[in-house]
DNA sequence: GCCAACGTTGGC
DNA sequence: GCCAACGTTGGC
């Protein structure tokens, strides 16, 4: 079992609104990398860190797994969704998703100012330098260490 | 709203 | 293949 965690605004779509959805497919990422890590690393079951960005305290705010295989992200092929992409051909996706389901949010949101001073925190990929990745994996130590601060 | 840090695009 | 221009992300 591998962990992950993944980014989202929450004036878009927050740990509330997973919660009540129980699950969503995570449409819309555009990004090689993060693809990679969700078509290549991810499998049913594996732990989701369930971060907010751009908003008032970003952090992580819940917990959810992964429910689904990945699979080629249906909007690609929509045109009338903004994520439509032209380039992609059915028979040869480019963007692909999981779907992801909701687990529990945490007791309250770990924010990020608070990772950043801990040094057993050195190393995590979300706090790398520049890092830009909706999608990006997290070490089981990293993992247990977050979930100990709630 | 600003801006640093990226990824992508397109001219050459 | 290089690299400047541009667009996006996301913290502050």
């Amino acid at each position: 079992m591998r962990y992950w965690l993944m980014k989202t605004e929450p004036d878009e779509f927050s740990i509330d609104d997973l919660a009540k959805k129980k699950v969503e497919p995570w449409t819309g990422v555009r990004n090689y990398q993060a693809r990679n890590f969700m078509r290549d690393g991810m499998k049913v079951g594996d732990g989701v860190f369930f971060y907010h960005s751009s908003c008032a305290v970003p952090g992580v705010a819940g917990i959810a797994e992964v429910a689904t295989e990945a699979y080629p992200d249906p909007t690609q092929f929509d045109r009338k969704s903004d994520y439509y992409d032209e380039a992609s051909r059915r028979e040869s996706p480019r963007w692909f998703l999981v779907d992801v389901k909701f687990k529990r949010k945490l007791k309250r949101t770990i924010a990020l100012t608070e990772l950043k001073d801990r040094k057993e925190l050195d190393g995590f990929a979300l706090l790398a330098r520049g890092n830009r990745l909706s999608v990006l994996p997290v070490t089981k130590i990293e993992w247990d260490f977050i979930l100990s601060l709630e």
